[in-house]
RNA sequence: UGCCCCCUCGUCCAAUGGCAGGACAUCGGUCUUUGGAUCCGAGAAUGGUGGUUCGAAUCCACCGGGGGCAACCA
């Protein structure tokens, strides 16, 4: 049954239906050669979420079969790209923990993607149509009517060629001719109606800088520039299915014997998000969010300045599996994948969002205490500590306090009791109002017996609260950040909107008067924290100063208080 | 309207002709010095109709639904 060596590790590979193909592809050494994937992104725009499922693939699959796996950018549209989004692909992958076999630029490839392009003409695979923009839109027909061809299309190979070689040399201006794939302008696929390969672009490259006038398509590079690296699996999206016929007639013709073999699988969203590059360009330019790296942007970037470590990430991607079913994650799944991550990582410190002051009438004026106080709950296996002072006057949550408290409501009201963690049980006593009848502050007695918060006649009580000593707190500004958009999918707009008008106005909301013990004073900036009974919190990267303490609430804990309130 | 892809709990993913299972979410309980975490439990699905088969989520046909393709973008 299994005495065979190569059952086992089958077995064990079979986790989606991409891997299972590799599997038996290395199984059965059907490219002759190790696999080899590659991650190839446009440097347009920044990494975002979406990009990582692809990520996390190509690069996971190369490791797991003793692969490789390339970082090559696909910049052969001059237009768009820009070396600063090299730049952040190159740091974002290396945060996440990847490291490429090469770094490549299918732009580094034109030369011999021209001698290619020489070749398909000679075999009267190719020609030069001189057709204009609207005119070559119009001959391509339509889905349910076919195309016409070119009035150029029989040109002669030295025609073509000398046109080509023409075009190299920058005899023309934009627009005056194409090289046009020869296939069939009736094809039921519109993508083979004879596809463009190369076209005239008098513009500078950010990396090839004046040396080029003619950039080829995606239909033209992308197979060539996978089979020149010897990619043995090429792994898209979706929405390039209608493209894997252009590329494997490409790979064919130029004479490729073991050419890469494309294979689509579908493309991650998530709810309240959008990862159209285009769009969060717009965030970006039109100064909805602070920039790429905004902590409401689904950029890698954002998720890091947010607090979102790169394991959560990763193990968020996984988590949404791959499949070729159009597929919708809910934020649930991506928060759950957050919080399981910090967890088990961060240390809690207390900090009080809405301070309430409480007034301890039989604590002794100007006495402070230490309070031994754990930086991890018992169930995470991490050891540390910290000081907390305590002292007269405190600040609690302006939540943790009800004058006229339901049943279900565990934590402070008049005559109730509670845990100050760490600290002592206390009991409200009175309520202190200004003219208006806000509540300005409490006074409350404290147990001597309960230091630590264990009480010696075995008294229990319902809620444990979070509390900093007044004269010691410092202040915090904090910033919530939400979901960005206000409906699960922002396309699904009315019409005549755009996902603009659904940008959900709380995304952001700033707190300046937080006020969070002293131990974090000098934490260096990127800190993470649990704050204890409301969210996970990272120290802004880069404007939390040591006077001036910024935190970024990455996501909240779950709240099930919530839920019961809300009944 | 042509071609192509897809359709399993609310969501995502398994089941490779043989007991429809897991994760998230939900609900209930346990535990708790975080209304966090943990642990236990529950409810919850094969789009429809036919066919092939001892046996169909799986194969076939038709119907229905969702998505992609008509940039000198990728």
């Amino acid at each position: 049954m299994s005495d065979s060596p190569n059952d086992a590790p089958s077995a064990a590979a079979r986790r989606d239906f991409i891997r299972e193909m590799v599997a038996e592809d290395v199984a059965t050494n059907r490219f002759g050669r190790p696999i080899a994937t590659r991650f190839p992104p446009e440097p347009n725009g920044f990494p975002h979420i979406g990009h990582l499922k692809a990520i996390a693939l190509n690069f996971g699959i190369a490791r797991e079969f003793g692969g490789r796996c390339n970082l090559r950018f696909d910049d052969t549209n001059p237009t768009t790209e820009d070396v600063k989004y090299v730049e952040a692909f190159k740091t974002d992958l290396t945060w996440l923990g990847y490291q490429w076999d090469a770094e490549l630029y299918a732009s580094d490839y034109f030369e011999k993607l021209y001698a290619f392009a020489e070749l398909l003409v000679e075999n009267e695979k190719a020609y030069v149509d001189s057709q204009s923009e609207p005119q070559i839109r119009q001959t391509r027909g339509t889905v349910t009517t076919p195309g016409t061809d070119s009035p150029y299309r029989d040109r002669t190979v030295d025609q073509s060629l000398e046109l080509l070689r023409r075009m190299r040399a920058g005899e023309f201006p934009d627009g005056a001719h194409v090289l046009r794939a020869k296939i069939d302008m009736a094809h039921p696929n519109m993508v083979m109606r004879d596809p463009l390969l190369l076209r005239i672009r008098h513009k500078h490259h950010y990396r090839q800088g004046d040396n080029w006038c003619i950039y080829p398509f995606y239909d033209f590079a992308h197979p060539l520039s996978d089979a020149i690296e010897g990619i043995t699996h090429s792994l898209c999206t979706l929405e390039f299915k209608d493209n894997n016929d252009i590329y494997k007639w490409l790979v064919r013709e130029c004479g490729f014997v073991h050419p890469p073999e494309q294979t689509e699988f579908s493309r991650l969203e998530l709810d309240y998000t959008l990862f159209s590059k285009r769009k969060l360009l717009r965030l970006v330019n039109e100064g909805f969010v602070a920039g790429w790296d905004d902590p409401r942007m689904p950029t890698i970037a954002g998720a890091r300045r947010r607090g979102v470590t790169p394991e959560a990430l990763i193990a968020f991607v996984e988590s949404a599996g791959v499949s070729r079913k159009p597929q919708r994650t809910e934020l649930a799944t991506y928060e759950h994948a957050v919080r399981d991550d910090l967890n088990m990582r961060v240390p809690r410190v207390m900090c009080v969002t809405n301070p309430l002051k409480v007034v301890l009438t039989n604590y002794p004026e100007g006495q402070v205490e230490e309070l031994d106080a754990s930086y991890y709950p018992h169930d995470v296996p991490k050891t540390g500590s910290r000081k907390v002072p305590f002292s007269r006057e405190l600040y609690i949550e302006r939540d943790d306090f009800m004058e006229d408290a339901p049943k279900k409501f565990f934590r402070l009201a008049p005559g109730r009791e509670v845990r100050l963690r760490y600290g002592y049980f206390i009991t409200c006593t009175d309520v202190v109002k200004d003219a208006k009848g806000e509540i300005v502050e409490l006074r409350a007695t404290y147990d001597p017996a309960t230091r630590g918060g264990d009480s010696p006649d075995g008294r229990k009580v319902q809620g444990t609260i979070h509390w900093v000593s007044a004269p010691h707190a410092l202040d915090a500004e904090l910033r919530l950040y939400d979901k960005l958009f206000t409906i699960p999918d922002p396309d699904a707009v009315e019409e005549g909107e755009d996902f603009v008008s659904v940008l959900n106005p709380e995304s952001l909301v700033v707190v300046k008067g937080a006020k969070i013990e002293p131990s974090v004073a000098n934490d260096p900036a990127g800190t993470r924290y649990q704050f204890e009974r409301t969210a996970y919190f990272i120290s802004d990267a880069i404007d939390s100063k040591p006077r001036a303490l910024v935190f970024n609430r990455t996501v909240t804990l779950r709240d099930s208080w919530a839920k019961i309130k809300n009944k």
